[in-house]
RNA sequence: AGAGUUGGCUAGACAACCGCUGUUUUUCGAAAGAGAGAUAGAGGAAAGUCCGGGCUCCAUAGGGCAAAGUGCCAGGUAAUUCCUGGGAAGCGUGAGCUUACGGAAAGUGCAACAGAAAAUAAACCGCCUUAUUUAUAAGGUAAGGGUGAAAUGGUGCGGUAAGAGCGCACCGCGUGAUUGGCAACAGUUACGGCAUGGUAAACCCCGCUUGGAGCAAGGCCAAAUAGAGGUCCCCGUGAUUUUCGGAUCACAAAACGCUGCCCGCGUUAGGAUCUGGGUAGGUCGCUAGAACUGUGUGGUGACACACAGGUGAGAUGAAUGGUUGUCCACGACAGAACCCGGCUUAUCGGCUAACUCUUUUU
């Protein structure tokens, strides 16, 4: 039940320009995500995480296992399409702390959607 | 025992649960797909992209110039700026280590500060001679002083007014001969006579090497839209002409939209099918390789050859992870993206081999 198939990701670059050009801009301390709503039944998520931001390849690896990890965990998101930039500072957090910032991260998410889109 | 030199190996372990990517088996399903099981899944540097190749596409008679690279000798290799062995110079008590190590008597240039002078020589102090006005001038000198990273061979003896390769001996340097060596080079010897300061990762000269771009290379399949070409079908009416197939000219008509109809206006000038190019997308390239392990033979060695054995990442918004528990030496640097061979840089520790030096004991 906690899986994480093909499904559930932003697969190819068309999906990720929908979502920045048109997505709402969702932000904490050093995450940011862009969100629609999206014609699936499923949550689907897609990660960035930019060489500028995190220059070391160990780190960027971590970071967007983490933020999978987290996304899959984490069954209440309701049908929308998420990309998630991730910045500098990130990779020296401890495993726990990081998966607080997310998990901050998704009910910002879930109360914008309760908001703005359940009623429409 | 301590200190050190050079190489080699290793890169936390185990368990449980939840996930990801490839392959494969199987169940359900018309298919798309879904479920279950099995199995494999980052490195010694995967890094930097600094060299060299394979592979792919483009270019290409031959030669020269330019540009870039490279530079002791011999060998190894697919190839190299790599590796091995040797030589030379320097460092270290030593094991060993380091070296961009062709040419400065072809030319041009450069050298802060200090110093008299930084190079077709020159003369500050000093030393010596002569002259006289006795502290000056003229001349000789490169031994001594001081400066500097570097000062026109070094040491000794002779010689001299004082000195000086001016002469001699030894060392150094150059040239010739000869011995050893494939060679770099080394040894011996004869002669020369001190001429030729340094700097070539300064220009330069000499020898040698080099076509360009890179897997986002490139091959194949190929929707939609627009455009290109071929074939077939359709191609109104009237007039003229006619060899009765048709040709030419003129006029219109049709379809769609604006409005249900008419007028009017606008748009389209047709339809079907095929072909090639080609975008999104898919697929191949994509991992069996100048590979790895072991043994033997040849070689000082790099390496080569033979035999045997096993073969186990291949993603593409991009897998190899997360959580918990136990143990210990408490875990560093760090993540494949076409593939190999090197180099360089980063790195917590642990294990191991050979060798060197010092001390102690026997």
């Amino acid at each position: 039940m906690h899986s994480f198939p093909r499904k559930k990701r932003l697969l190819n670059k068309h999906d990720y320009e929908k979502v920045f050009s048109s997505g709402k801009k969702i932000a904490t301390f050093q995450l940011t995500a862009f969100v629609k709503k999206n014609s699936h039944e499923l949550p689907r998520l897609g990660v960035v995480v930019s060489k500028r931001q995190i220059p070391r390849a160990v780190d960027r690896n971590k970071i967007k296992r983490m933020l999978r990890e987290c996304f899959r965990k984490h069954d209440s998101m309701p049908n929308v399409d998420i990309v998630v930039l991730a910045y500098k500072g990130l990779e020296k957090l401890s495993n726990p702390i990081l998966r607080e910032k997310v998990i901050e991260l998704w009910k910002k998410i879930e109360e914008w959607y309760e908001k703005y889109c359940k009623s429409s």
